[in-house]
Order: structure tokens, then C-alpha cells, then sequence
DNA sequence: GTTTGTGCAAAAATTTTGCAACCTA
DNA sequence: TAGGTTGCAAAATTTTTGCACAAAC
């Protein structure tokens, strides 16, 4: 991570406006995180960016980690992938549908919609490897959240 | 669950039928919550399938729980979302894109592919909340994995 | 009768939190 | 300076594992 191409500067430029836009304050272990995770493209965990930056910030602590992706992932400056903030979930409804699962509420609704069935898998992605199955995963708000 | 719908007695039936292919014994403790996984749209996770079977089983224990679950899975006999097997993983890549994730070694690959972005959101789903976001996760083995 | 599965308990792994000291704006 | 932020340590969660006993085929 010594020279940063012009695409890992501009996302570290968006991060740290975001931030300041968001009133919180941009740290020593703020930045470095920034620069870390937008300097890869290897869909790190906590504990990956955890042991990169603790490379150029020795006394950096692992919670501060946690605490600055899942700020930068509520602001909207980062993605994240994976079961947010619970626990994993089983379905016993094989059948083909997607889900819509609520950031608020945490509760996941089927969804039976033929038109999201039908993902077309290009050339692109079978040179990744080979297909199994394709999950959709609709995020927002339900309606019993935006009510209240 | 005390009357059990055609569409659940078939799950459970399919379910069986796999467990039995398989070669896996089919013991009360796992009839006990394939029968629970199926008649169940809420996309528990282990510990509510857990509470909900310890009802009628009260001796059983939150791992083998937790074993049959993932043996279900393993065979494709039912879903599960999140992250299987693995921590959150982090993305500073906010351009839209997808991704491919292995099932074996899980490295998570990016996917640009302008096809998979546009997904039709219909209005069956925007009956069920305000949308924010879609996140389609591609799962199958990767061409590294397959090699090997 | 063999082999596989279960329950227990303990461990491992992951993620979160309280609080005093510290740093940023 | 004032208030947000950090690091530490400890806790809370979630998930996995070893092993003796029990159950299924």
C-alpha cells in the first residue's frame, strides 16, 4: 500500500468527506482504516483490517476496527456482506425466491417475483467459476418499521 | 404446528427422502426439526429452532441443532442466509456491483456485469417496505477450487 | 452388532461494551 | 476547552468440537 492509484485516492477522498459531513471526527485510526480498506479489493473481516493497519499504527485496537467499518457502513461509504449484526438463518422453503430482509426490524419476507428469478448469468461471472445458485437479497425498510 | 399444511407434509417428506439418499439416520431428533424448518416461513436461526423443538423434545441440545441445520444445507435440502462459515466481510468498492462468492475456499470475487445490476424491483416487492439497496451474491466453486 | 448420532460441557471464534485517558476540532 | 474517540479488558454472542453413551439400521 505504498503508491495509491488515483481510484483508491478518490474513495479514500469520499470517506473522509463523508465522515466530516457526519460530524465525526477523522482520527489517526480513522484515516488509516479508510485507506486500508479502500486501498483493497479483497473483501476483508474486521480482524484482516484489523492486522494490515496494525502494520502502520502499532497500538491500534481491534474494536476501534469495528467501530469505524460499521460507522463508515452506516454512513453509507462502505458495503458489507454477510449476516449484519445477527445471527445466521435457515429457510426450509426450497423453492425458488428471493428475500427482502429489514435493516430496522431485522425481519426477512419472502419474496415470490418471477421477473427477479430470472437473473441472467453472463460469460463474466461463469469464468469466476461454476454457478451453483444465486441469492438476491433485497434490503430497506418494511413497512411495519417506516410506519412507526 | 399441530396441523401440518400438504406443501409443509411434502417438505418434510422431501426432506427425509435426502436425509435417507444420504445415508444419514433419520432420529426423532432430526424428524423434530426438519418438521419445524418446514412448517416455519420466519427464517429462524438456530437458536429459535432450538427453543421451538426443545417444546416437544426437551432433552435436545443446541449443537445438534445446530449439526442437523447445516447437514440439511450440505445436502440442499434447505437455505440458509448470511454468513455461512465465516465473519462480515467488508467492501470500500461503492460502485455497483455483485459478487461471487466460493463455496469452498469462500474467497468473494467482484462482479461487474451490467446485465446482473439491472434487477426489476416490482411493485410486489415494494409492497413489502422502502427499498435501499440489492444485493445478489452468485454462489458456486471458483475456477481455483475446481481446478484442485 | 456396527456404525452413526446425541448430549453435555467446554472451547473457540466473533463481536460488543464500559470506562478512564487522550486527541481533534 | 469540550466532546467525541481510543485502547484496554472484560463480557456477550454465536458457533464448533471431543468424548462417552445411546439409538438407528
Amino acid at each position: 500500500m505504498n503508491s495509491e492509484s488515483t481510484s483508491t485516492l478518490s474513495r479514500i477522498a469520499e470517506m473522509q468527506a463523508g465522515l466530516k459531513r457526519a460530524g465525526v471526527k477523522l482520527t489517526h485510526q480513522r484515516l488509516e482504516i479508510c485507506r486500508e480498506i479502500a486501498a483493497v479489493t479483497t473483501h476483508p473481516d474486521a480482524v484482516t483490517v484489523y492486522n494490515h493497519v496494525r502494520e502502520r499504527v502499532p497500538t491500534i485496537s481491534l474494536d476501534t476496527v469495528y467501530r469505524t467499518l460499521w460507522t463508515l457502513f452506516e454512513l453509507g461509504l462502505i458495503e458489507a456482506l454477510g449476516t449484519l449484526h445477527e445471527s445466521i438463518r435457515f429457510d426450509g422453503n426450497t423453492a425458488p425466491h428471493q428475500h427482502f430482509v429489514c435493516s430496522k426490524c431485522r425481519t426477512t419476507y419472502d419474496i415470490f417475483d418471477p421477473e427477479l428469478a430470472k437473473v441472467p448469468i453472463g460469460k463474466s461471472i461463469r469464468k469466476i467459476g461454476q454457478v451453483e445458485k444465486t441469492q438476491i437479497i433485497v434490503r430497506g425498510i418494511c413497512r411495519n418499521c417506516n410506519a412507526s
